[in-house]
DNA sequence: TATTTCATAGAAGTATTACTATTAAATTTG
DNA sequence: CAAATTTAATAGTAATACTTCTATGAAATA
């Protein structure tokens, strides 16, 4: 199995980029060191220009890749849920109970993240970090729509209709599961970032997690 | 009363700007038009070059008022939050029973925004829309932890606050009523986002509203 | 072996952004 | 009315967000 594991790739819609970074070492390294300077410097501060001088090589060739550093972001979200994506799939196709199976899926979309050596040009845990802090930059845009309909954020509203089937499994009498699906979803990620930067609006801290609390919210709210 | 409605201003953080824009003509045309541009191309393409054009002023004018565009931009959010809180308090401060309470503030905080011409430079409706599309970006910054200690996000704590107060008078027993709190306040903007751009994540739709959705999930919690 | 292609690096250029500084005119205030 | 303050206008700087063009070396193909 785990050579099984070692052949699996995030498939990431090619409308995203001018070029696949997973088809060379450039490439790679691109995604491995934006992960790193995007957590180091913040979105805002991060350019082409400075990832290039890091990982010795051109702006231009990095324009090869990406057209402009928002895609790349939009690349990276991408990348992080399709990973979280599998991980649920795979840790709930073999669940029967339904109740345990959307406990767990919540479970692993709240989870601290430990790095995945499948993909090691990827850190994952830093790139969670930049979920919390980025993502929402990545769909706050005036370019939504039309990024939409090209595709830009298929694999996050698959993961939410995943927890919205889950649910309506457990409660189908129930009148908000899309609203509640992505509620827990973009709501784990606040809750770490209020964690973290405004400690006094969460109750979450080392002894209670945000996958505690919304466990908790969404069996409360199915009852 | 409407005379002593007339008088209220709402109080922002002196450190949020340089001038006070509602102490002059020029400084009201700054927030008014800001909020009409914001709007109208967003957060990115907005410039104070852009702003000054529009409102026949210079650039360098409109630094005297504000640094930069992000601290307008936290400006415009701080008072919208301010704007709200006062709606909350006055129509909530006469109400006995603590769930009608919470009910109402929930409404509050979720209701369609309409014009209030006490401040007649304030688009109230336009300025909602620009919280739900561009407000994440005032605090998802590198700069945030600085930023809080100056006291830029006061007013939008407070108002986690009295959503916390009123969820833990309910329920006194309740461990999240933090993270409830600012679930919900984040969730709405969140929801009315997704209804304009991702109507598949939500249930919300002119039948539903956010309002009833986090209702019918905090009550639930609570009980 | 020669040739074509392909990816990358590097340099240079453009338009715009995000400011800062200076000065002069207009306006307000004491 | 004089002094202080505010605003407008101009100019300038450094950085950003690209684009374009050329050179080079490696790999694929003829």
């Amino acid at each position: 199995m785990e050579k099984l594991l070692q052949t699996v790739k995030i498939a990431i819609n090619a409308n995203i980029y001018l070029k696949d970074p997973e088809s060379s070492e450039l490439g790679r390294r691109i995604i491995e060191h934006s992960i790193l300077m995007i957590d180091d410097i913040g979105f805002e501060s991060f350019t082409f220009k400075k990832l290039g001088a890091v990982i010795g090589s051109n702006e231009s060739s990095i324009y090869r890749y990406f057209e402009n550093k928002h895609k790349l972001l939009v690349y990276l979200t991408s990348w992080y849920w399709g990973w979280l994506e599998y991980q649920l799939v795979f840790s709930t196709n073999s669940m029967a109970d339904p109740k345990e199976k959307l406990k767990r899926a919540i479970d692993i979309v709240s989870q601290t993240i430990v790095e995945d050596s499948t993909f090691s040009h990827i850190n994952e845990p830093l790139l969670s970090k930049i979920v919390v802090n980025e993502s929402s930059k990545s769909f706050l845009t005036k370019e939504v729509d039309i990024e939409n309909k090209d595709g830009y954020f298929t694999i996050y509203k698959r993961m939410v209709s995943r927890f919205e089937a889950m649910i309506s499994e457990i409660a189908p009498q129930y009148e908000y599961p899309s609203s509640l699906a992505s509620t827990v979803l973009e709501g784990v990620l606040h809750q770490y970032f209020l964690k973290d930067h405004f400690p006094t609006l969460t109750n979450c801290d080392t002894s209670k997690t945000p996958g505690q609390f919304f466990t908790d919210l969404v069996f409360k709210t199915l009852k």
